[in-house]
RNA sequence: GGGCGUGUAGCUCAGCUGGUUAGAGCGCAUCGCUGAUAACGAUGAGGUCCCAGAUUCGAAUUCUGGCACGCCCA
């Protein structure tokens, strides 16, 4: 005979370390590589295609980085166990900035110079070993919070195959003529001699006094007449190229008697000017700023203005025109401040910059205007500008103001406070804006395609597509590509030195195959050297610079690589094929894995990674794209989750704890004042705590629930360790108590659900079971609950595919609370049952093994660990499932089971018991003291005969002698009548609020039984009658005063308050067990331990209650004997209890 | 300064296309249970739905204008 024990639950500890029994799944999943076989399992299904947006391995990850990985985890997971086959390729992000900052930081040096003096090539050398610093952490947090993803298989955007993949898109694009070189106007640090990101331009912003002046433009063909010009950077005034008005604007021209002058200036200003100036201004005429465009006007300066003040050009449209210092057209002109007209000086703004690129297209190729930049690259004045040559541009406002003054062209000034960047590493240098040179994609021509493949793509939450990610498409320019840097994809352009002519280059071997090439011996000699050099090195600087070869523009002419690196951004949006190496390589793998079905990164990623994708596969593969391979829209991907952002809340203290990071328990417990701060988490603030705690903690379900089930994921979240630990007790532990119910009892009442092919325990799995009956057989709260199960199942697979992970949780919460409190709680009695195979008793652990078993597989995406412990104890005991949940599939509601009228009953029912209660606290009549009966009156009878069927059950929720329904309850309630305002108010319209009134005032029972009579009944209004039938009126019961009752939105439940003696006693003898079951525990008896009891009271009564409820007694505390009398055995202590008002002695021991 | 988003109970958040008693969980209070017990359960108190206008018979919900906060960009 097999031992029966053998099938036994493993038993669930009481103080369970959830943490604990993680870290052994891990290592479960670890040893019999469940991942790896959860895929292989649905090799040549349905695919399912993910893209991992890499993250940047040279910083610890913190809490934000987790919930990106949470839910890039459970949607993969979901539809891997809905039978997709979806594979998960990590990736590591190591190019940029932000990888040179680190090791600059590590070498305590700053600037290019530095890093040219330390040495380029030891310098990337640092910067390939600083990529992976943190990998360990990644890849640490990566599995123990459950992210399965496939680590060893990475992607990795340094890597030869990478990078070759990445060269080969931008090949394609300059052979289609996408990427050519142009100027570009940058936030620039002079003295560092380099651009900064927008990013670093973002952390250096001071708010700063600058000079606001106001100059008078002498204009050419009106005499004696000035427009008024505004600049806040007097040192761009000598390279003065244009004006700007707003052609929507009024312009007013005003008489300054002072200056004997006529003044042009926006009208809406004239008043604020004035007061400036503390002088009338006298209006002699407005006009549009229209009729301003084109006029002539004398720069402040005349550097160049003496030579080419004459130069005219062909115009595209005909004519020819002078091609500066005149007024042009700019929408970004306002009234805002200043004067409504605004200095261009395109070298120094990038509006002015671009308002320079639109006048040049007026004219014919080549006529058109010139920059003018009088200033070096180290932010000093040339020798154009005679007087301020070789002083830091900066330092000459004032000097140029007093020039200006001097000569009578400058009509006012004053301060202006504002905000302006500063350079980050240099807090003193503020930034200047400076033209460069850059390579670019032509991305601002296929602007439309990406708004209409945008249009195809499924963003969650929905306004991103219109909203922040659509706008950003509608303002697009051209990418600037290059960075003049040291650690990135090298630009694959080369040069001939003798025509300038440029060709692309897609792969590494292709430049060996060139002719005359030189320069590999530069790697080789380093390989030699160094042989642990990764060869992805070689295609990096500054080896690939040394590459040089034949021109194939002109005979002796050499070709060599352009200085440049690319921008970072695009090596993350050329993952989707480059991280196959497509297409020298992988073209299978893309082709197959390509668009992807699911991304999410946060909300920061607009402007980063979802549109470095979306541009570069519009290029390459969209309907006009320039690759041989074409896709339909949408992609490169067909759905994004845009997660919000992750805030961190934190104390600053002053004294001791001074810039540190507190927690709210240390913020408590300092002496000192502290500050509250919430905040985006950032590394240099340091104002959030590593996740590792919380897995110690907590463990990562807790974490992980924490982030699906607590918001939309798109909400900005305020992390907060306290937020984690409350969100356990609401699921993750009811299931869990539950769960531990059903090991503790199955395991009393030997339960084994020995199943034949165990499998994926779906009900055609237990069938086999030993007891097990069908649904259709067994009681009506077992239907019941397992209808609510499939309800679940329904809503929460209709919730996933709609990528709505939120309302998936809340379903699960809410079946789990109908579990636990109402199934278990109302099964107790079942489970308690002396007779273990009662069928009752069997159906009661069936539906509840198949409510556990079936929950395990639903949360398995959301909770994989616990899923997996549930699962493990619970098919193991039964002969065995698969192996692990997640190699199951995932549940499908079956219709049959799902009982509408069921669940509507059950809660009208729920109600009646909660109405119960609740009348009962109002009366102060606790439920442990019977009552003779309560009285139910339903708004609506059509469930009383099956609620009628429940009396049992209600006498012993509300512990009561008897239930009564009733219709005639006038006694008890009132009835109101209300309006259907939803089906009225289109009939009745503005009669509507003169309706209620007369509903209010009109007789509720009587209406109802005229309605009952005659199917309809009615109401005057003014003169106008209103017919009304059932569906336009709403009953509503309200209790009376007087009763013991509680009403609620279907019923009102009354109580019947008199307490006879017999149910006093009654009482007493529930008082009476309960202290015998303390005293049982205290003394720590086995649960089935039986006991001899000793009662000793003076109480009559409750000596009577005894002897009327011994059975009840007996039965409750498995007491064998109850004397009534004191105790005469030795060493059996009494416990001094008080019933009612007297004093009781009890004395219990066990059965001998 | 521009764009986007958010503003509902002490906290974290739901609330679909407008329908008159605005919900949940946590926390709090009161109580119960004591064979799920370092658990469990019930009940309750908490709301000028940011403000002001407008549309409408009716607005948390639609529109306009503010205010506050967050993010992105300048």
């Amino acid at each position: 005979m097999p031992d029966p024990a053998s099938k036994r639950f493993q038993p669930v500890e009481n103080n369970v370390s959830l943490p604990n029994l993680e870290e052994n799944i891990l290592e479960f999943w670890r040893e019999k590589d469940i991942y790896d076989r959860s895929l292989q399992q649905r090799e040549g299904a349905e695919k399912y295609v993910f893209f991992e947006g890499p993250p940047t391995a040279n910083g610890k990850p913190h809490p934000g980085h987790c919930l990106t990985r949470a839910i890039k985890d459970v949607f993969p997971r979901y539809k891997t166990m809905k039978g997709f086959y979806c594979r998960r390729k990590a990736g590591w992000d190591t190019h940029g900035l932000p990888v040179e900052v680190e090791v600059c930081k590590e070498l305590g040096i700053h600037s290019k110079e530095d890093i040219e003096e330390y040495g380029v090539e030891p310098f990337i050398h640092k910067c390939q070993q600083s990529v992976f610093t943190y990998m360990k952490n990644w890849e640490q947090l990566t599995e123990r919070l459950g992210f399965w993803v496939k680590l060893d298989d990475a992607y990795v955007t340094y890597h030869k195959s990478y990078v070759e993949s990445v060269w080969w898109s931008l090949k394609t694009l300059f052979d289609n003529d996408l990427l050519y070189q142009g100027h570009k106007i940058i936030w620039w640090w002079a003295q560092g001699g380099t651009a900064l990101s927008s990013g670093e331009v973002g952390e250096g912003y001071k708010t700063v006094m600058d000079p606001s002046v106001y100059v008078l433009f002498p204009l050419v063909d009106r005499p004696n007449t000035s427009l008024l010009v505004w600049t806040t950077t007097p040192w761009t005034l000598p390279s003065n190229q244009f004006a700007a008005v707003n052609k929507d604007i009024e312009y007013s021209t005003v008489y300054d008697a002072e200056l004997d002058q006529n003044i042009v200036f926006a009208s809406d200003l004239v008043e604020k000017i004035s007061e400036k100036v503390k002088r009338e201004l006298e209006v002699k005429s407005t006009e549009q700023g229209t009729s301003l465009v084109g006029e002539r006007y004398i720069p402040p300066f005349d550097y160049y203005y003496k030579d080419q003040a004459d130069q005219t050009g062909t115009l595209k449209s005909g004519g020819s025109q002078h091609l500066a210092w005149r007024v042009t057209e700019a929408s970004f002109v306002t009234t805002d401040s200043g004067s409504g007209a605004v200095h261009e000086a395109p070298a120094f703004g990038e509006v002015d910059y671009e308002l320079l690129v639109a006048e040049q297209q007026r004219f014919e190729m080549g006529e058109g205007p010139q920059m003018i930049c009088p200033v070096a690259p180290n932010g000093k004045f040339t020798s154009d500008v005679p007087e301020f040559e070789g002083q830091w541009v900066k330092d000459t406002d004032k000097a140029i103001s007093r020039l200006l003054k001097d000569q009578g062209k400058l009509y006012h000034q004053e301060q202006y406070q504002h905000e302006y960047p500063f350079c980050w590493r240099a807090e003193q240098d503020p930034l200047i804006q400076y033209p460069r040179e850059s390579w670019f994609v032509r991305t601002k021509k296929s602007k439309d395609q990406m708004i209409a493949n945008n249009q195809q793509i499924n963003w969650l939450p929905g306004h991103i597509k219109d909203g922040r990610f659509g706008n950003f498409l509608e303002s697009n320019v051209d990418w600037a590509l290059s960075r003049e840097r040291y650690w990135g994809t090298p630009l694959p352009i080369w040069v001939c030195d003798k025509t300038g002519k440029s060709e692309a280059v897609g792969k590494y071997d292709e430049l060996l195959e060139k002719p005359g090439v030189t320069g590999m011996e530069v790697w080789d000699k380093a390989k030699a050297a160094d042989p642990d050099l990764s060869d992805d090195l070689k295609i990096h600087k500054p080896y690939i610079d040394h590459i040089v070869y034949d021109s194939p523009f002109e005979t002796g002419g050499r070709m060599t690589r352009v200085p440049e690196v690319i921008d970072c951004w695009y090596d993350s949006g050329a993952m989707p094929f480059a991280q196959w190496g497509y297409p020298h390589q992988g073209a299978e793998e893309f082709k197959e894995q390509f668009p992807a079905d699911f991304i999410s990164e946060a909300i920061d990623q607009t402007r980063g990674w979802f549109y470095s994708q979306l541009a570069i596969s519009t290029l390459l593969f969209g309907k006009e794209g320039v690759a041989e391979q074409n896709f339909d829209f949408p992609h490169p991907f067909k759905n994004c989750i845009v997660l919000g952002l992750m805030l961190s809340e934190w104390w600053k203290g002053q004294g001791d704890t001074g810039g540190m990071y507190l927690t709210p328990a240390e913020a408590n417990a300092a002496d000192e004042k502290t500050e509250h701060h919430v905040g985006k988490m950032s590394k240099s603030k340091r104002n959030y705590r590593e996740p590792q705690g919380i897995f110690d903690k907590y463990g990562a379900d807790a974490l992980r629930w924490y982030f699906f089930a607590n918001q939309p994921p798109w909400t900005s979240i305020r992390y907060s360790e306290r937020q984690i630990k409350e969100s356990m007790p609401e699921f993750l532990l009811r299931l869990w108590n539950v769960y531990s119910f059903f090991v503790l009892y199955a395991n009393i009442d030997e339960f084994s659900p020995t199943v034949e092919n165990g499998d994926n325990f779906n009900p055609e799995n237990l069938a086999s079971g030993q007891g097990y009956r069908p649904v259709a057989e067994r009681g009506e709260l077992d239907r019941w609950v397992i209808s609510e199960l499939h309800r679940t199942v329904d809503a929460v697979v209709n919730s996933m595919d709609a990528y709505d992970n939120y309302a998936a949780c809340t379903q699960l919460t809410s079946f789990v609370e109908n579990l636990s409190n109402w199934f278990v709680r109302r099964s107790r009695d079942r489970f308690w049952a002396k007779d273990k195979t009662a069928p009752e008793k069997l159906d009661a652990y069936w539906t509840l093994f198949e409510c556990l078993t079936t929950t395990a597989k639903l949360i398995a995406p959301f909770v994989p660990f616990m899923s997996e412990t549930l699962w493990q104890n619970l098919t193991a005991a039964a002969g065995g499932g698969r192996e692990s949940v997640h190699l199951c599939d995932y549940p499908a509601a079956d219709a049959k089971l799902i009982d509408d009228d069921l669940s509507r009953r059950m809660s009208v029912l729920r109600e009646i018991a909660s109405l119960g209660l609740s009348a009962r606290m109002g009366a102060k009549l606790k439920v442990r003291q019977p009552l003779s009966g309560v009285t139910v009156v339903l708004n609506d009878d059509r469930d009383q005969q099956w609620l009628e069927t429940h009396d049992e059950l209600l006498k012993t929720e509300l512990n009561v002698q008897s239930v009564t329904y009733t219709t005639d309850a006038g006694e008890f309630v009132t009835y109101v009548t209300v309006p259907n305002f939803k089906r009225l108010g289109p009939r009745v319209g503005k009669l509507m609020p003169k309706l209620k009134q007369a509903f209010a005032a009109a007789d509720g029972a009587a209406m109802l039984a005229d309605l009952t009579a005659n199917g309809k009944t009615s109401l005057t209004v003014e003169t106008e009658t209103i017919e009304l039938d059932s569906e336009d009126i709403e009953v509503r019961l309200k209790a009376n005063e007087g009763w013991a009752a509680a009403q609620g939105s279907q019923a009102v439940v009354v109580l019947s308050t008199e307490l006879t003696p017999e149910l006093i006693r009654s009482g007493y003898a529930r008082e009476l067990n309960r202290y015998i079951q303390d005293r049982r525990k205290e003394l720590d008896l086995e649960r089935t331990d039986r006991i001899d009891v000793w009662i000793k009271t003076d109480g009559a009564d409750i000596n009577q209650a005894i002897e009327e409820n011994s059975d009840y007694l007996k039965g409750e505390t498995l007491a064998v004997s109850i004397t009534q009398s004191a105790c005469d055995q030795s060493g059996v202590e009494p416990t001094e209890v008080k019933v009612g008002d007297d004093d009781v002695s009890i004395w219990i021991r066990v059965a001998k």
